[in-house]
DNA sequence: CCATACACCGTACGATGTACCAAGTATTTC
DNA sequence: GAAATACTTGGTACATCGTACGGTGTATGG
C-alpha cells in the first residue's frame, strides 16, 4: 500500500555504513562482528584475487568464521559493501598523499596522479567498482579535498578544478586498467601473452590484408614491441600526464 | 557494478570468429542462424537495457527463438559473444566517423572524440567490455586505422600516436562511463537523483564538517549545480578534449 | 545406402545474491 | 523476577547465471 518495506537501497543507510555512524541497538544478542572487519576482510580476498568476479558474499563470511547471512547485519548489500571497500581503501590513499607541500600545481597533479596509480596497483579492483552516485564517503570526500587543493587558487573555476582532477583521474584509470585487465586475461585463461600470439597469430595474418590498415599495422606494431618491452604503462603514464598538465597551463597562460 | 572480461577461448577461434572466416561444415543439418544474427540480437537487447547486466544466453537465444544451448554452435562463450558485439558497434562508429577529410588534426581529434562519444551514447553497454587482449576483429582495426589517420604526419612517434588516440579515448570514456552509470542507478533502485538526496542528504550534514573539507564542499557544491542544470558531461567533455589537444599542441611546437 | 559429422537443445550442475524465518540472546519494562 | 521487546545468527530456499554433457535427428561423402 503506502509504505515501502524493502530497506535495499537505502540511501541514508548507505551513508551511515560509509562514516560509521549506524545507531547501535541497545537490546539483542551481543554482535560478533563490525562493519569495518567486514570491510576489511573483503578488501583482503579482493587484494589477493586481483578481482572482484570472485568476492562473493560467501566467501567472505567463511574468512570471517561466520554465516554468510550474518554478514547482511553489517551491510546492506554486496553493492554497498563495495562502496565501503572503496572508501576504505581511499582512506589509505589519502595517508600516502602527504602533506600538500608541492612547489607548483604541476607537482601536485603529479603526485596526485602517482598516488592514483599506487592505489589501483595495490588494489587491482578498484578500476572494477562503479558508483553510480558520488562517493561520499569520508575518505573519498577527504581525497577528494586534498586533490582539488593542487589545483586551487591557480586561476580555474570551481568547474574546472573539478574537471581536471576528473581528467587526471581518467587518464590514470585507464592505463591502470589496461594494464590490469591483461594480466587478468593471463591469468583466468592460463594463456600467457606469447602463447596467445602464437595461437591467434596464423589466424589473423590469414585473415588481415595489412595493405589495407597501413598505419594501425605499422602502429600496433611499434605498440606491441613498447608493450613487450614492459614500457608501455610507463610511456603512456607519462606521455599522457604531460599533454594534460601542458594543456592546463596553456589555459591558465592564456589566461593570465 | 559491472565489469565482464571477455576474450577467454581458443585464440585462434575467437579471431576467426571475429572475421567471419570459421569454416562451415559440409556434413549434417542446415544451420538455422548465422553468428551475425547472434551478436546482431545481443546488440538489441544490450541496446534496449543499456545494461550489460541482464545479458544473458538465455534471453538472446528467446529472442532469435531458438534453444539456449543453439547459441554456442554459432559463439563459443558469452565472453567471445562480447567482443563481437564490440567489434560489431566499431564498425557502425567507423561508418558515422567519415571520410578523413579534417583540414586540421585538431578537428581530425574532436570528430574522433565525438565518434566515440556517439558510440557510447548510441551503444550504453560498451564500456562495461573490457578485452583483456587487444581487440583484433576488423571493425576495431578499421576505426583504429581511421584514427590514427588524423595524427599521421604531425610530429609524433608511433607509440605517441598510439597514446594520444588511447588519451581521447579514455577521456571520451570516462565521461561516457559517469553519464550513464549514473542513469543506471537511477534505473535500478527506482531512486531520482532528487529523491536519494532527499534521502541522503540529512545524513550526510549530520555526519559532514563543511569546515573540515572547505574546497571539495565548495567545487562539489558547484560541480553539483552544473550536474542539476545538464551541463556537466558537455563541459567536463569540452574542456577535457580542449585542454588534450593544447597539451599535444605544446608539444608538438616544442618539436617544431 | 549407410557411416559420418554435425546442429539442435533438454537436462543438469555449481555458482551467485539475498528473502524469509526460526531460534536464541540481551535489554527494558512491568 | 517475569515478560515483552528488539535484536543477531544463520539455515534453507529461490531465481538466475554460464555452460558441460549427451541424446536425437539430419544432411552429405564415400
Amino acid at each position: 500500500m503506502a509504505t515501502e518495506i524493502s530497506n535495499v537501497g537505502d540511501p541514508a543507510r548507505s551513508v551511515a555504513t560509509l562514516w560509521g555512524t549506524r545507531r547501535l541497538p541497545r537490546r539483542g544478542p551481543r554482535h560478533s562482528l563490525t562493519t569495518a572487519q567486514v570491510v576489511d576482510a573483503a578488501v583482503e580476498i579482493a587484494d589477493g584475487d586481483q578481482d572482484l568476479d570472485r568476492l562473493s558474499m560467501r566467501r567472505v563470511a567463511q574468512a570471517l568464521g561466520v554465516g554468510t547471512m550474518s554478514l547482511y547485519t553489517y551491510i546492506a548489500s554486496r553493492d554497498d559493501l563495495l562502496d565501503a571497500m572503496l572508501d576504505s581503501v581511499h582512506g589509505e590513499a589519502v595517508e600516502r598523499l602527504g602533506e600538500p607541500d608541492h612547489a607548483t600545481w604541476q607537482d601536485g597533479l603529479r603526485s596526485v596522479a602517482r598516488a592514483g596509480w599506487d592505489l589501483h596497483m595495490r588494489h587491482r579492483w578498484v578500476m572494477q567498482v562503479f558508483t553510480g552516485r558520488p562517493p561520499l564517503g569520508p575518505h573519498s570526500i577527504a581525497k577528494y579535498e586534498r586533490e582539488l587543493g593542487v589545483v586551487e587558487g591557480i586561476g580555474l573555476t570551481d568547474v574546472e578544478m573539478d574537471a581536471v582532477i576528473t581528467l587526471v583521474h581518467d587518464h590514470v584509470e585507464g592505463v591502470a586498467r589496461r594494464r590490469v585487465e591483461a594480466d587478468r586475461a593471463v591469468r583466468r585463461t592460463g594463456i600467457g601473452d606469447e602463447e596467445w600470439w602464437r595461437a591467434a597469430g596464423p589466424e589473423l595474418e590469414a585473415v588481415l590484408d595489412p595493405a589495407a590498415f597501413p598505419i594501425a599495422t605499422r602502429v600496433g606494431e611499434a605498440a606491441g614491441r613498447a608493450h613487450r618491452a614492459g614500457q608501455n604503462p610507463e610511456h603512456a603514464y607519462e606521455f599522457g600526464l604531460d599533454r594534460l598538465i601542458q594543456g592546463i597551463e596553456a589555459l591558465i597562460h592564456r589566461r593570465a
